[in-house]
DNA sequence: TATTGTTATACTCTATAACTATA
DNA sequence: TATAGTTATAGAGTATAACAATA
């Protein structure tokens, strides 16, 4: 198939029904973590990561995977500050970068979304599969995403654009 | 397993994988639409659908699958209408129903935008996979959307809550 | 000069509620 | 009474550009 052509029809199936069926399951986890814990999704990414880990990251590396913009991720870091979910502070290693740091709040939440978040993937994700297909879906899923990490300047905001040419065609 | 505890570490690295995996193509597939054709995903789809299909629908039918809210149909209708993507009109069929219909704007839009999509999808998605890979990935997510379609109301705005009860813990 | 992060601002998307009209 | 769709409105998310401070 030329570069050029479309996709062959499982192709253009499976990109659908991915799309599709991983949207009607971010909706669903929207919802819950709404619902019980009155975060969104980003919001819920953002304490996870911080408090899977040390519990403090630089406003870069929060975003790194998160794939929002600079500003984008100072406005979610404003307001889970304001809700006292996490502090900022200066860091000691560079005097420019933020740390930011889960507060007991902030890992008591997760804990208790937790579990509601990952009964909505059971209900919805793991359900129709096998423990077989799950390791392979993990395991094709794992694959794209490396892939797709290593391809473009994919972290926050780099200062130029990605395509200064052919803006606006209507 | 009870169905209390937490998803076996298979099953959330999976689930992560697969999130941020499709979070990212999303992302990708956003910037190549609103670059290429000035439309959102959203909006992308409500025309595929219509040109792929008879080329008219209700706002009811349309909304089918794209989950919304009926104003926020209503409101990318508007939208798609004053681009002059879509018309309006009322259905022979049932007088309360808006019969939506892609003008040849729409399909040329939808053609326009194709190649570059589909390019996406390809680079992103299906260069780290195999042929059988994308078998496999196509028929696990088609049982998974599948399986979630069934659950519940899933179309837009079911007159009643959800969850009356318990809302707002914090 | 490049990088970290914030601010100001504007725009898009989505959702709720109230409403009209048809069934 | 229930359904189809619209309107008004408000809130959340995201992005761009300009900026300050540090490397």
């Amino acid at each position: 198939m030329a570069e050029s052509d479309g996709l062959a029809p499982a192709q253009l199936e499976t990109y659908f029904a991915l799309m599709e069926a991983v949207s009607l399951l971010q909706h669903a986890v929207e919802r819950q973590l709404r619902a019980e814990g009155d975060i969104s999704y980003v919001q819920f990414q953002l304490l996870a990561r911080l408090a899977h880990g040390e519990g403090s990251l630089t406003m870069t590396e929060l975003a790194d995977g998160v794939v929002y913009s600079r500003s984008g991720l100072t406005h979610q870091a404003g307001l889970l500050e304001r809700a006292g979910l996490i502090t900022r502070g200066p860091s000691p290693d560079d005097q420019r970068a933020t740390l930011v740091t889960v507060t007991d709040a902030g890992r008591a939440l997760v804990d208790r979304v937790l579990p509601g978040h990952v009964q909505v993937a059971r209900r919805l994700l793991f359900e129709p599969l096998t423990d077989q297909d799950v390791r392979t879906l993990g395991d094709l899923m794992a694959r794209v995403r490396t892939h797709v990490r290593s391809l473009p300047p994919r972290s926050a905001t780099p200062r130029r654009r990605r395509d200064d040419d052919h803006r606006s065609r209507r």
